[in-house]
DNA sequence: TGTTTATATGTCAATAATGACATAAAGGAG
DNA sequence: CTCCTTTATGTCATTATTGACATATAAACA
C-alpha cells in the first residue's frame, strides 16, 4: 500500500467521507487528484480497510461514504510504528529563482507577486481552517492534547500556517532585494 | 520538457557539471534519482541545449562534464516566462500527525525526535551551503543583487534556512504539547 | 589481498501521479 | 431553455519518479 492509501485512513479516522470529500481534504497535506484517489478506494474496500454506503442527495449527486474499518484502523497503527520517508518539495519557482539573472528586474518582480498572492489565499485558507477547528472543539485550541480528536489537524494548521508566514516574509524579503 | 529537464538547465548556467554533481547539487530544490537524471542529460543534448566533453580524472571515474549551449539559454528563458507551476509538498509525517492520536504519547514523541534531527542536519547544511556561498563572492552575501551570479543561491538557500528554522521552532512547540 | 565506500554512468521494470476523456445530477444565471 | 459551475464517480493513456540491476574506477581500510 502506497503512502497516499494510508493517508486516506487517515483521514478516515475522524470523519466518514465520500472520495470528492476526501480529495478536497487531502490536499493541505499531499496534493493529489480525484483519478488517483478512486482506484484507491476501491482498493482499500477490498482489502477491508474502508466500507462505504450509497447516500442519496436531492440537492447534490448521490455519493459513496466510505468508513474506515477495524482492520484500516490496525493497519494504520502498523504503519505510524514504521519509519517515515523524508518529506518531498518540488518548486518550480526555486529553480527559476536559481538563474533569475536570466531576465530582467521587471520580469523577475512579476513573478514573485504572482507566488506571493498565492501564498496569501493559502493564509487566508488556513485562518479559515483555523476558525472551522475552533467552532468543532470545545476547549480553546491552545490546550487541546493528543487525546482530542482535533489535535492533529490543529498542530498541522499551525505548522502550516508558520511556514505560510515564512513564505510570506521572504517575499517582502525578496521585493526589498528586487527595489 | 519536463521542469526538472529545466531544473537542470539552470544549475548549468552558473557551472558546467556532470550528471552526478547535477543529481547531487539539484536536491535542495527539486529532488530526483541518478535514474531520472542521466536520461534526460541525454534527451537536453540531443535536443542541443547542452553539450559534453569527456574528463578523464586520475583519482576517480572518469566523468562527463556537460555545459548549456545558447538555444539551452533561449529555451531557459522561454520557460521562465511562462506562469510557474505552483509547490509540491508531500510530507508522510504530516499523515501521520494527523491521525497521532492512535498512538501513545511515547510513539509520538520519538516519531517527532526523528524529524526533528534530519531538520538539524538539513538546517547544518544549509549553514555550510552558505558559507561556501559567501567564500565564492567578493562582496557580502547581503549586497548581492540580480545582476550578481550568486544571488539565486543566496537567496533560496536564505529562503531554505528560514523555513527549515520555522521546522524547527515547531519541533520544539510539540515537545512542549506532548509533555 | 579482500571489503567497503564514494564516484561515475547507464538501463529497465514497476509504481506514482497527472491530464484527458466520459458521464450525470442539480443549481443558478441569462 | 440553454449554458455554466459545482458536485460526484469513474477510466485510461501518458508522464514522472523510483528502485533494482548492472558495471567500473579508485581510495581507504582491515
Amino acid at each position: 500500500m502506497n503512502t497516499l492509501s494510508y493517508g486516506l485512513l487517515s483521514l478516515l479516522t475522524k470523519n466518514s467521507r465520500s472520495g470528492y470529500e476526501l480529495m478536497q481534504h487531502i490536499q493541505p497535506f499531499w496534493s493529489a487528484k480525484h483519478s488517483q484517489i478512486y482506484p484507491l478506494l476501491a482498493q482499500l474496500e477490498q482489502k477491508g480497510h474502508v466500507a462505504f454506503v450509497h447516500v442519496p442527495q436531492s440537492d447534490k449527486p448521490d455519493k459513496k461514504v466510505y468508513s474506515i474499518t477495524e482492520q484500516g484502523k490496525d493497519a494504520l497503527r502498523g504503519w505510524i510504528a514504521e519509519p517515515t520517508d523524508e518529506p518531498v518539495t518540488r518548486d518550480e519557482l526555486a529553480l527559476k529563482v536559481y538563474c533569475i539573472g536570466l531576465v530582467d528586474k521587471e520580469q523577475a518582480k512579476k513573478m514573485l507577486a504572482v507566488r506571493e498572492l498565492y501564498y496569501k489565499k493559502k493564509k487566508e485558507r488556513f485562518n479559515l481552517l483555523m476558525d472551522k477547528i475552533q467552532q468543532g472543539s470545545e476547549k480553546p485550541l491552545d490546550q487541546l492534547d493528543i487525546g482530542d480528536d482535533a489535535f492533529g489537524m490543529y498542530v498541522l494548521v499551525h505548522k502550516a500556517t508558520m511556514k505560510v508566514d515564512t513564505d510570506l516574509y521572504w517575499c517582502e524579503w525578496m521585493k526589498e532585494k528586487l527595489k
